[in-house]
DNA sequence: GTGTGCGGCGATGGATTG
DNA sequence: CAATCCATCGCCGCACAC
């Protein structure tokens, strides 16, 4: 059986054998964060939404447990089972923020001197003592002066000051903590506003935690302590608010260092590694630091990749940036790429900020560093695919080894669930002896392959569609050709179908049918709450939303939660400044259609929309039969 | 008077059924 | 393949708060 598995692994380099003679895939943990990475990218499944200086982001609780003392503790709390959206104190600072949870995505922390402090400052807030180090390790590599670290000392808390006491009298401890961490620790660890969405009022409150005042440094060890004997969890019911505060750490018990007046370390003193004073001692499932982003090696190729492929890595994502959360059409992200893609520009906050390969990150880049000196792969080449009808999937070829690399260059337009897994077949992942890493993605009906999912989706999308019945006048794809039929008759403008009483005309007999219940006053679907009536069962629906008093839309700046759509989206023109309908005669704008009709009627002495009128005055009604007899 | 949200309604496209 | 169901979009006037 060894003899089989060792030549499973000579196959497949990606393999390694254990001691226990397991079969260990050393690149499924960076492959599940990378999958996670670009299920946050698509905003699918996640499931907490972060609020974070007025800019927010989506994640998964499960990957900010896992990478975030901070965040283990708020939803590890019961009393915050149904949290959905968070939001942070207001001191910490949104980029420093975007920084850091691309890192709990990516393994990879992209510093830069402008957000160094405020990413470390952010590091100690979120309880992830380990990129705190490595950013302070960077400041002091960059040789930055210790009081330009101290940029943050004015968030400095009554308790720094008082470890600063402390540290007079411990000499010790002040070799182990190194004061730009202490000054940054300014935050209310343990403070944040929540939204509790499970019901059908949105929350929205905050509330401060009783300020904890160290008096004397062998109460150090208590600030922990007292933030989890202090426990404030309180969530206070109003008719419309719920007020609610959370202190950050759990309870647990005291280390004998900390008993004695010590802070706790996390990696112990060789490395120099803090854990915050108010860092909790961790659970079983708390998760630990990860060693290495510690490690010095991959914590050094991080910081110096950091500035050496940012911007290549960006220039790399943008397209995808654009796709996923500007919805830029596929036409504008080709030209842009045609233009020169590698122009710096805005990055996502959702995209991995530097990678040489999209997969295996973790457990691979020890190795393809190896390989190439740890040096970044660069893109060198493109090559087209070798199908005529899908010119736009691209690889990219790594200058280094010539082999392609997974950063396919264009994405498709396709939505995730328009894909179907079934329609292909990823053959094998190859781990090239090279050390660059490639996912093969094979096309069942045709030969053409790709390195990426994405790139497969828009072939698939381009070139075996499942709707092969197409508009000749707008190229629109339909399924059914009967939906094609449907279709034509509202760009050729025809409407077969009239109505008998009012003349009215329609393209399809079913829009006459729910036309003719005008007339009729036929309404077959009631409201079982109130014994309203109406003609079609959407709006019904859309009715019983009132009694339940659902708000299933809600907007994502405010939170404000909204029963139509459409009142959500001419809501967002109050955060976008929006104002599309312009009076031409007085060049006037205004946010919605009805202010300018208003506007128009009463300035102008314009007629109101007589089908309108038609439709909703009962004399109108009459008028319309009138003149039809 | 203005801004905003709500409820009603017509119309359309996707998908299913007989 | 026509009929039908279902979900969604967008328009409209109205009501209410400021």
């Amino acid at each position: 059986m060894h003899r089989v598995s060792r030549k499973l692994l000579q196959d497949f380099d990606s393999m390694a054998m254990t001691a226990d003679g397991c079969i260990q895939f050393t690149r499924h943990a960076g492959d599940v964060l990378l999958n996670f990475n670009r299920l946050r990218s698509r905003n699918i499944l996640t499931d907490v939404a972060i609020q974070v200086d007025g800019q927010h982001f989506h994640a998964h609780k499960a990957i900010l447990v896992a990478c975030s003392g901070f965040f283990y503790s708020v939803f590890m709390d019961p009393k915050n089972a149904n949290l959905s959206a968070i939001g942070l104190d207001p001191k910490v600072d949104a980029k420093g923020f975007s920084i850091l949870l691309d890192f709990m995505y990516t393994s990879c922390l992209d510093l830069k001197d402008s957000l160094v402090q405020a990413t470390m400052s952010t590091a100690i807030y979120l309880q992830m003592e380990h990129v705190a180090d490595t950013c302070l390790r960077f400041i002091q590599s960059s040789s930055h002066q210790i009081e330009e670290a101290e940029i943050c000392s004015s968030h400095l808390s009554e308790d720094v000051l008082t470890l600063r006491t402390f540290e007079d009298n411990e000499p010790n401890f002040r070799n182990i903590l190194p004061s730009p961490l202490q000054d940054c620790k300014g935050y209310p660890p343990n403070v944040f506003r929540g939204i509790n969405t499970s019901g059908s009022y949105h929350v929205y409150g905050d509330s401060q935690l009783p300020s904890t005042k160290l008096e004397g440094p062998h109460q150090l060890g208590d600030l922990p302590r007292g933030g989890a004997q202090q426990r404030c969890s309180q969530v206070t019911h109003s008719e419309s608010t719920t007020m609610l505060s959370h202190p950050s750490f759990p309870q647990r018990s005291l280390s004998p260092m900390e008993e004695h007046g010590c802070p706790r370390l996390s990696h112990g003193f060789s490395k120099g590694v803090i854990c915050s004073p108010q860092s909790p001692l961790r659970s079983d499932c708390q998760p630990n630091s990860p060693t290495e982003s510690n490690s010095s090696r991959n914590a050094a190729l991080s910081l110096r990749q950091s500035s050496e492929c940012s911007n290549d890595t960006k220039a790399r994502n943008w397209k995808k940036y654009k796709l996923i959360v500007m919805n830029q059409t596929p036409d504008e992200n080709d030209k842009e790429s045609r233009e020169g893609g590698a122009e710096a520009t805005p990055m996502s906050p959702t995209l991995s900020p530097c990678r040489s390969t999209a997969a295996g990150e973790a457990q691979g880049e020890e190795e393809a560093a190896g390989e190439h000196g740890e040096e970044i792969h660069t893109a060198q080449s493109v090559e087209s695919c070798s199908s005529s009808t899908c010119s736009s999937i691209s690889y990219r070829r790594c200058s280094s080894c010539g082999c392609d690399s997974p950063q396919s260059l264009d994405i498709g337009h396709l939505s995730p669930d328009s894909y179907s897994r079934e329609d292909t077949t990823k053959l094998h992942s190859e781990y090239s002896s090279s050390g660059c890493e490639s996912n093969i993605y094979f096309c069942n009906g045709c030969d053409c392959k790709f390195t990426e999912e994405d790139s497969l989706k828009e072939h698939m999308a381009q070139v075996h569609s499942d709707k092969p019945y197409k508009c000749d006048c707008c190229q629109a794809a339909f399924r059914y050709k009967g939906n094609l039929a449907s279709h034509k008759t509202v760009h050729t403008g025809a409407k077969p179908y009239h109505c008998n009483i009012c003349g009215a005309q329609f393209n399809r007999p079913a829009n006459l049918k729910t036309h003719t219940r005008i007339h009729s006053g036929e309404k077959p679907y009631k409201c079982e709450t109130c014994g309203s009536r109406f003609v079609q069962v959407a709006h019904l629906r859309a009715h019983v939303l009132i009694h339940t008093g659902e708000k299933p839309y809600p907007c994502e700046i405010c939170g404000t939660h909204f029963r139509h759509l459409q009142t959500l989206k001419s809501h967002m023109r109050i955060h976008t400044g929006e104002k599309p309908y312009h009076c031409e005669k007085c060049d006037l704008h205004f946010r919605h259609k009805s202010q300018l009709r208003l506007h128009l009627r009463q300035k102008h002495g314009a007629v109101t929309n007589t089908k309108a009128q038609y439709r909703r005055t009962p004399s109108n009604i009459l008028t319309g039969l009138v003149n039809s007899c």
